[in-house]
DNA sequence: TTGAAAGCGCTAACAT
DNA sequence: ATGTTAGCGCTTTCAA
């Protein structure tokens, strides 16, 4: 009979270890260990035994002790701006699907688009000894992240890019310019560009493809409104600006590309309190395709990001760094970005009927 | 000067542990742990190398390695049904928060509203010895969940009830008893309750408010239809009803409580496209006030949940119970449920208007 | 004020 | 097929 290492009774509190199991069932704990882990060499009977003595004190294996044994965890953070934010909820889920299908734990932290949230977050992604990190935000500008992370644990930046880090993002630039073109083929010349204050990376490579697009056309200039929904002021070139004002018809903005869906959305509210009617007074296209974007009365034409195609492909990146099935340089995927015509964009009121471009595929968010 | 343990050079790979730094700073490892737990009884100059070496290093203490020795971590479990749902969605960012500044990390597991794969979140959170578990969710019926937490550790429901589990949340029963007499009040008679397939334990609560306010009146039946949104049916006593018929006036359904307001917001597209007016053919009450609630044009009259207090008072009541300052049997929290009052609720076509009912206080989510 | 030593629960050689 | 043993990185007595 095997000694029990413990001799009090286990207590009322405490979560049986596996030396609790080795006594029950009269066998040393390597035994034990070797039925948890399902390696080969134990006997029938032997492993009946454990398995029985494994569920009569209802033992489950510390995964603290198992990892720090292994020198390595499975957990995978993932670093989020606002969960609050359908996008980056439904991203948020999705992340968590594949990385559990892959053998991984999530574990989100939310930064609230504040660098030292995110800092802290990532330090302590780094002291629970997370396997991988995966960004779906990033508001620190200072280096600071990439310092912390030191090329010690791999990370993906999914939805963004960063040049130091692997990446799996849609060619936001594309999409920022499609969008403009598709309101300058609607017959818009006076196209703004909305964004939020607290401007992420891809904002910036979709500003640029706005621009791009401006310049192209020849028509207009190009100027980029920072708003904080909720004001009736956006800031333009350092100044102020009246929203009310800057649409008022007919010598006003006709079109605008919000860099995402919810300051469109945000931008269509305002505009319906101030009688602007969109789309017979202001064209509106936005950044994500969500699912709210998709219901009848909000209708809003947009970019869509195949969100699938980045948490699966997110998660096999930052895997496939772990596992050291890839090495070398940072990796940078592409997904495809495509448009969704919907009821928020129209020909502007003074231009004649005439064909519109279609969305490549029709979805519903 | 302090032996190296380990002769070799620091591998590129490897994360520097507490004896690294106490080697470069030349003293014991116990010392630099009493620095890292700021023990007092340090003297300023040791201090200081460690902490110079602990930078050096890029040293970070390995959580893994402390909760297995101090026998209790830090983490704390969230089960939630669906990320992307924005009312979890925004639990779950408050719940972070409040973990956080409570000095507990959280960790969550999404569980798709199904109950195999709750029963397997919760394992995890077992495995990794959470320290704590809060519920949004719960799916499983069998007592599967209740009996793998065996009152091993501490946890609470936030949002829905279970009697054998402390528990946070609104009177279910009172928010739908409001909403239906909000209806009534209206003029309303022919009402029914709508609810999804996927049940949750509150739908039931705010299930039976409806009845009772039903009841009460004395005016028609109840009738509780389950809806799976994009369907044309919803099963009504074991049989499937045409929605559009339903509603159809004069003489069909004028008022409808949902039970949660994604249901109600799916049930307003369904309408809008069968051209059913709202509130003028159909009066709409939700539940929980999403944010998505109170936009212009969705403009959803529904009973409000305080999120904020909801999470505040979930982890402090889950802290209290892991910290031993709570003991004895389940306890359950109330907090105020509140109606709010938008343009989805109007009297029924054929009524005389009357006063109307107006919330306690109106809110923008 | 500092250091030595005994584990926490587990895995993974290596012995038997 | 099973047991023995040496740690993983850390905290925490207890001695010095």
């Amino acid at each position: 009979m095997a000694t029990r290492i413990n001799g009090e009774a286990p207590s009322t509190r405490r979560a049986p270890t596996i030396m609790d199991v080795a006594a029950l069932a009269e066998v040393s704990k390597s035994t034990v260990s070797n039925v948890i882990r399902a390696v080969p060499a134990v006997s029938g009977s032997t492993r009946a035994r454990v398995i029985e003595a494994i569920e009569q004190l209802g033992y489950r294996p510390n995964v603290l002790a198992r990892q720090l044994v292994r020198q390595r965890t499975t957990i995978l953070g993932v670093v989020v701006g606002d969960l609050a934010n359908p996008f980056y909820g439904e991203m948020a889920k999705l992340l968590e699907r594949h990385a559990a299908r892959a053998g991984y734990t999530a574990m989100f932290c939310n930064t609230e688009g504040d660098a030292a949230s995110e800092l802290a977050g990532v330090n302590m992604l780094l002291e629970y000894r997370a396997a991988g990190i995966v960004f779906l935000a990033h508001a620190d500008q200072s280096g600071a992240v990439e310092r912390a992370l030191a090329r010690r644990v791999p990370a993906v930046f999914v939805g963004s890019r960063q040049d130091w880090c692997d990446s799996v993002a849609v060619d936001d630039e594309r999409g920022g310019r499609w969008a403009t073109e598709h309101l300058q083929e609607l017959g818009h010349r006076r196209i703004v560009c909305i964004t939020t204050p607290a401007e992420e990376d891809s904002d910036a490579a979709r500003i640029a493809g706005y621009g791009k697009a401006m310049a192209k056309a020849g028509s207009g200039q190009s100027h980029v409104l920072r708003w904080l929904p909720g004001s009736e002021e956006a800031e333009h070139d350092g100044r102020l600006v009246s929203l009310a004002h800057l649409f008022r018809p007919p010598n006003g903005v006709s079109g605008v590309f919000a860099t995402n869906d919810l300051t469109a959305i945000d931008l269509m509210e305002f505009l319906d309190r101030v009688n602007l009617r969109v789309p017979a007074d202001v064209s509106i296209v936005g950044f994500d395709n969500v699912a709210l974007a998709g219901l009848a009365r909000i209708s809003l034409t947009t970019m869509a990001q195949p969100r699938e195609d980045l948490a699966r492909q997110g998660i096999a990146t930052v895997a496939a760094r772990i596992e050291g099935h890839a090495a070398g340089p940072p990796r940078r995927l592409m997904a495809e970005v495509d448009l969704v015509v919907r009821g928020s964009t129209a020909p502007p009121y003074d231009w004649p009927n005439q064909p519109v471009e279609r969305s490549t595929a029709e979805r519903s968010a």
